[in-house]
DNA sequence: AAAGTTAGTGTAATCGTAACACTTAGGCAA
DNA sequence: TTGCCTAAGTGTTACGATTACACTAACTTT
């Protein structure tokens, strides 16, 4: 091992985020635009600070794109590729500047999940643009960012087998069983059965039966739910 | 952001690697020492070089201790706290010589599986000494490797159960069901039924029952079986 | 008032899991 | 050689979980 190269080339570390949110029936993720309009879609992400964790990283980079703190968010792995693209346009301008090879980047990739409503997109310091797109219809991501959403969904789906938190996490603070129906669809890609479904939903007693109603829909009203967070069950219960 | 002080500092990558060996009924964790007699347990490790991936540098650690290739490897997660210490010592040599304040290291942890036989430690470029220890009683390890063992302990758990697969790779070519079996009570921390067991060994269908029995064992000798490769099952079967 | 839409509800068949005890084959010691 | 020790090997029953399946109720729109 060469002590002088290994030092001099050290790798840039940032954290990619994979943000999901639940709306309109669609499993979406927050992607962003860094810098010119035909640039390509990217997960918000950022250099960590010499001052932080990992995870800090990835709630600070949450917090200056969202405003939002207290967000659901696990690390999902590290990738690291020599020929990883620049995951930071900084970094290019520098290296450019300073006329050094560039160093490679490895990230770390976390997902978060937002429930909807809590979050209006707008352009920061971080990215030009700031969307919600549909999972299941992406264009082409930045750098290998498809890669990193492509696991981080295959990851949200056996997590939502084992976790009904996760669901939670998803839905607005009162839903319908329809709604939860609907979201564990749409990740696990199958249809469920409404009756087992809701049989399994009373068995695991985790639902709160509110005295409200659908208003203006143009059929029976359903009933609105809250999840009781003091009877979480987080073990294969799907 | 500060651009000249997130380059000045970008933080050393390392990979570290849990590899787990099953022999004489107990899980055991390979470790080393790196420099003198009263250093602290550590996993092995070593910076990433400039041209491998992150799996290619764990690989390479893996190779470099062992002299094994194409063995079960696969990534846990980073692990990056700033108060992190040092994972190399190679890195506290050359900062005490330059008088540079340390840099952070980021670690992305891997656990691996060995084949009991295939492996006789000995010390090498890497390490001072190498030696098997069983997981269930060790001594305090160094820097936080004691936090990466224990996850990899507990991913390893779960993914028994989801991968008959994992099994067979800590198991000789030849094993009987009670290797198996102490091997799944062993890593899983409980008893299991025999005669379920064998049941649901049967039902899956992957093992191959070989005409060769135990010799000079001083009870009913047991049937040798072989691991069916081209019928695994991956999912949810125990 | 009729049609359209989703809410809401129970039972029977099947499958997987868990609990449980005796006979057999070999080594070893009296 | 006999008896004893040890682990191998083998089925059945009870229970719980999962699946499949169809009708009535409530509200809106036309």
């Amino acid at each position: 091992m060469t002590l002088q190269k290994s030092n001099s080339l050290n790798p840039h570390v940032s954290v990619d985020c994979v943000i999901f949110g639940f709306d309109k029936g669609q499993l979406q993720v927050l992607l962003i635009k860094r810098g010119g309009k035909d640039e390509a879609l990217a997960l918000p992400g950022d250099l960590i600070r010499d001052d932080e964790n990992l995870d800090e990283a990835a709630s600070r980079v949450l917090y200056e794109l969202t405003g939002l703190r207290n967000i659901f968010l696990e690390q999902l792995r590290a990738f690291g590729d020599p020929e990883r693209l620049e995951a930071n346009s900084d970094i290019q301008w520098l290296n450019s500047v300073r006329e050094e090879p560039q160093a490679r980047v490895i990230t770390i990739a976390y997902y978060a999940i937002v429930k909807p409503g809590k979050l209006h997109p707008k352009p920061s310091s971080f990215a030009s643009e700031v969307k919600w797109m549909p999972v299941l219809e992406l264009p082409m991501l930045a750098f290998d960012h498809s890669v990193i959403l492509s696991q981080a969904l295959h990851h949200l789906a056996a997590s939502l087998k084992k976790e009904p938190l996760l669901a939670f996490e998803m839905l607005p603070r009162k839903f319908t069983l329809r709604q939860i129906q609907k979201l564990y669809e749409e990740v696990l890609n199958k249809n469920i059965d409404k009756r087992n479904f809701r049989k399994k939903l009373q068995t695991a007693g985790m639902l709160i039966p509110l005295d409200e109603k659908e208003v203006g829909v143009s059929h029976k009203p359903a009933r609105f739910y809250q999840f009781d967070k003091k009877k979480i069950k987080t073990k294969g219960w799907l």
